[in-house]
Parts: C-alpha cells; structure tokens; sequence
DNA sequence: GAATTAATTGAACGTCCGTTTTATTATTGC
DNA sequence: GCAATAATAAAACGGACGTTCAATTAATTC
C-alpha cells in the first residue's frame, strides 16, 4: 500500500508532534522508538521521516516550539512595566498557566535536554536564558526600589523557577482544587518569598 | 581470560553502583547500556549480572539506597519536637545538604521512575511517601500553632520540596557560594514562604 | 599444595533500534 | 481525465541492545 485516503500532511505532522510530546513525557525520548511513536500516530516508521529527518531533529524542534511559545505568551502578558510586584504576580500567573496547558511539552523540554547534540542544546538554552532574564530583570527593579527583600537574585530566580515549574509534578485538575487556586497560592508564596509585603492591590501578603 | 588479579566483589559493587548513578544521571537511564556502564567500571558486561540479575534491578537499588539514606539522615538530624520553625530549619538544611552530597544518586530518583516496573515503583515511592509527610507534619504543627501562616499544608509541602530539591539542578560548589552559603539563603526564603515572621534564634525573616 | 569457591571473560542468542530505499497510491492543478 | 506531486507502505540495512552460558583463572580454605 501507499498513500492513504484522506492523507494531510499538516494533519499528520500535527499528530506526530502531540504523540510525540505525550509518549516522551510518559516513558522518556530515549524509551520511545520510532516505530512505538509511529504507530501511536497510526502511520509506519519511515512515514516520520518526511516530517523530521532524525529522531533529534524531532525533540529539537518540540522543545524550540515550547520555549518560543512561552516566550511570546509572556509576551503578550508581560505589563509595560511599573511596579515590580505586579509585574512578578503577572509573572508567576503566565508561567504556571502555560505549563498546565502544556504539560507534556514542559516535561520533555525539562527533562530530555541531555538527549540533545551540543549545537541543539545550546539553542534551547539560549530562549531559556532568555526567559529566566525577565524573571531576574522584575526580581532586581523590585530589591533596587524596596518592593522585595531579595538579596540573590539569580539564586531567588532559580528557586521560584523550581517552585512553579513544579506544580506539574504533582498537580492535576479536577481535583479539590482549580488552575486558578493552585495559581492564587503559589502566587501568594512567591510573594511572601521576595519578601513583599506590601502589594495590597491585589490582596497578596 | 577469567578472574582478574585483585579482584574483590564488595569493591566491584561499589564501583558499579558509582559508576551507574555517574552514568544514568549524565545520560538517563536508557542511554546507558550495560556494556557502557560495565567500560566505565573496567570490567566485560557479564560481570555485571553477578551483582545485579537485570539492569531494572540496579536501578531500583540506586534509588531505594538513595531514600533509605535520605530518611536515615533525616532521623539522624531531626529535633525531638518542639518548635516547628526550628523543625523546619533542621530538615531544610538535612535536605540541601544531603542532595547537594549526593548529586547523581538525586537526579537518579528524580528522573527515572518511569523505567520502574509497578512493584519497584511503588515500593520507592512508599519511602518518598514517608518522607514527605516529615515535612507535612512539620507545616502542620507550625499552621495549628500560629507559628506558620500555611492555608494548604500539602501544596505548600510540594512547593517547598520542588524548591529546596531544584538546587542541585544550577548549583555547583567552588563557585561564588558554598554549600552553607545557599543554605542559608535556601532557608530564609522558606521561613519567608511559609510566613514564620518571628523566628529570631537563628536569624530569619 | 590440593580442593573449593569467587570473580570474571568471551562468545553467542534473538530482538529491537534509527534510518534508507523503492514502489505505490491519493490528491491536486490544469 | 490526465499529468504532476504529495503522502505513505513495505522491506531491508547494519548495528546495538539486554541477557545467558560455558570456560577460565585468582583467591581462599584446609
């Protein structure tokens, strides 16, 4: 056989893409064969490769979709600037609410950074770089102005990256608690953690 | 060939379990063949199956050394009772500094559970179990004493592990800080996360 | 110093891996 | 409806994988 009826290469590369970012989280990029992926997606092996010419190439390219898709999330989220506190609430909301959304994404783009070559590597690092630099750019406007008591900034960016990227681990909706209350308490220890204690506009202690 | 000069089954086991903690937490679990684990040792494959009867089987005995040790040590610097900020200070320093000691071993436990059969995992996930609810405990007493202002203990117990554990993935010693430097800075940010504001023994915030 | 036991090698097993090649069929543009 | 092109299948490639087994030698025991 050969083509099949009602074949869309947009479609199917799609396909490839969110059962490839599934199986990854779940078992692991090195666990996942092509062959596994490939019939997940319901097409053989050697179809993948019209789409993505190596098995890298493929994780490569959905961790560049992650780390782009957060970038211009926040972005669009990001106020003008102004005061620090509102700025790092806006911050910690866009960040845990991309990372829910995207669950499987985020787990791959975590965790399977060592599968990359040098040259891939580098480039993902480069938008996480990136990232973690407007995160260290709103904690720094907030120690300079007395808005936080931060001390480290690089090190309290690390720590608060950690910390809300980590609800993914354990958090799963539907449970007692909402996207919106997991996000409502970790903003308030994000907060209590910068040492704010005075951003009363929006209830935070 | 057969058995080599000075050969010792105790210190083989121990270059093994070196050498794969080394290995799998460099590369990840499926990445490290036992043929590469067994060059890393000086030793043909076959040896391996001596020690351990599948490679599953060795992985399952990092990790549970690993728990095994993280809640020995955990006994072993744990206050009697009594006042849960100096609790809390006592298993954040045992924490960082137990992770920090056993960076591979960490990133093992952290990274590789998917590869566990359902029995193995369960197994080490009972010890993890019992460990977090340490720290449970401890923000428990800390809320119903007024010591902490904590609203969700087990959210902010996940938090905190997140936080605290997501050191060993930037920090390196023989840097800028040392270890006690980062926690201490570690520590301050979790007394301020779970709003102990009168914790003035030890000098927190 | 002989017998026993512990530690290891080297070769082999069937299986699965990522990838390539060639052929075949569905869809699209005219 | 015919040519061009897009999408896929099927088979094959060499190589690496986890694991087993028989043979061999070092250390230990008596």
């Amino acid at each position: 056989m050969a083509r099949k009826a009602g074949s869309d290469g947009e479609k199917t590369e799609a396909a490839i893409r969110e059962a490839g970012a599934r199986l990854i989280a779940h078992h692991g990029y090195e666990a996942v064969s092509m062959r596994r992926l490939a019939g997940a997606v319901g097409v053989q092996a050697a179809a993948l490769y019209r789409y993505f010419p190596t098995k890298e190439d493929l994780l490569h390219s959905l961790m560049l979709r992650h780390m782009e898709g957060l970038l211009q999330a926040w972005a669009e989220a990001r106020p003008p600037e102004g005061d620090p506190a509102l700025r790092l609430a806006a911050f910690v909301e866009n960040h845990i609410g991309f990372h829910i959304a995207r669950r499987h994404s985020t787990h791959v783009s975590n965790m399977e950074l060592r599968s990359l070559s040098p040259e891939k590597l580098t480039q993902v690092l480069r938008l996480r770089a990136t990232y973690e630099k407007e995160l260290r750019a709103i904690l720094r406007d907030g120690a300079e102005s007395g808005a936080f008591a931060v001390d480290d900034v690089g090190l309290t960016a690390m720590a608060i990256i950690q910390m809300v990227t980590g609800v993914i681990v354990w958090f799963r909706p539907d449970e007692r608690l909402s996207v919106t209350d997991v996000t409502a308490k970790y903003l308030t220890m994000t907060m209590r953690l910068v040492g704010a204690g005075t951003v009363r506009e929006n209830g935070h202690v």
